[in-house]
DNA sequence: GTCTATATGGGGATAGAC
DNA sequence: GTCTATCCCCATATAGAC
């Protein structure tokens, strides 16, 4: 609780410095958590990765659960939202694929969140206490509207909604999460960008097809049996 | 490294005794590192749940790691197996269900072993060295080579087989290891027989049908539409 | 074989100099 | 704001009495 002298040029210094190392500590804490799950993870490790002393992690984050619930919020934050694109009067030929393709991304660019994410629920969410309150559950039954809506439509055949969302959330965070299984199946270091492609198509052509739905043409641009 | 007098009774008493604590211990160990992870878990807390004295733990297993090592490889026995029912000369329509099926049932039967070996395959397999090795490439090549006969045949629409099978790992241990976030989107504290059922059949349907396969009558003795 | 008491190390957190 | 040195607790592991 101290106050600055040089109030104008010192805070703007400050401000930066301050922003640039919570930024550091943040990334190196998402790593060493993914890895090592909230335990395993030591305060020693996020700030050797991150490049600084163990003391400056607690400065700027008082304690470590404190500096997990950032990281944890972080994830969040990006989380939800996907699965509200999704409408009633939309074409789910149209939709579906967006969304699968936009959780595919999503493992791939965000891996590391995916697995804390999955890490957090695993071990039954013991942070996460407010997250699935009343709310989440009204949230998540008007997500099964839209396919039951769909459904009554004709436009894809009658499913259980609910567990067609599992399927979609689980198969597409599947890469994210057991990446470790999936590049040794496959024989591999890391995917490339032609094998999530290929995931991405088998998943959305299952999942279409599986529904109802008729499979549309490769979109353009997308190599189709060059290989 | 004691020997005992009495060796005929003294022995197979011993030997149930040691069978009896080494079973507690391992079944309390799996709860516990399935809860916690690794790191999070501790002997005591192993201990504790066993009903036994931590000493005892270490009396029996050397180490934590130890431990560790014999749950996973417990583990690891009940894992593979069901992939393997499945041949290029079988019938989709009946042997995807009923893998599919088994899959669920495992997922049921044993959440917690599902869900150590999720954390492990998160953590990068840290523990799990020889496992992924080239006999296990070769394996997983194996079961995709009957998949691509059945497309071959013309059993089934063409499709990739490793990210078929992905797909179908996935979403049946999907309801092991996120049964915290299931739950709360259904608005239950656990999922009951017909949950399962639901979720069974859905999965079947969608998987059946997007791979050309038409979906079977459910199986005899199932409820259709008493609900 | 069982259990209490203890050694040892590592990790989170803080004091206090700079 | 930064960093070194240190405190203290807790967890693994073991020694040794019973």
């Amino acid at each position: 609780m101290l106050f600055h002298i040089d109030a104008h040029r010192g805070r703007k210094v400050a401000g930066r410095i301050r922003q640039k190392n919570e930024q550091l500590i943040l990334s190196a804490a998402e790593e060493e958590f993914a890895r090592h799950g909230y335990k395993g993870a030591t305060v020693n490790g996020i700030a050797q990765r991150a490049g600084l002393p163990k003391a400056n992690v607690h400065y700027y984050f008082n304690s470590k659960l404190e500096l997990y619930a950032a990281v944890l919020s972080g994830i969040i934050e990006l989380w939800d939202g996907t699965l509200n694109e999704l409408h009633a009067d939309d074409d789910p030929a149209a939709v579906l694929p967006a969304y699968i393709a936009a959780k595919m991304r999503f493992s791939r660019e965000y891996p590391l969140a995916s697995r804390i994410f999955a890490i957090e629920m695993i071990n039954g969410a013991p942070n996460l206490e407010g997250y699935f309150n009343d709310e989440y559950r009204e949230w998540f039954r008007g997500r099964t509207e839209v396919f039951r809506a769909w459904a009554e439509q004709g436009k894809i055949v009658p499913i259980d909604p609910a567990h067609l969302i599992f399927l979609l959330w689980s198969s597409t965070q599947h890469y994210a999460d057991f990446a470790c299984q999936i590049n040794a199946s496959l024989g591999k270091e890391s995917l490339t960008e032609q094998d999530y492609e290929a995931a991405t198509r088998t998943l959305t052509q299952v999942v279409l097809r599986g529904i109802g739905v008729d499979v549309p043409r490769p979109v353009a641009g997308t190599v189709a049996r060059e290989a």
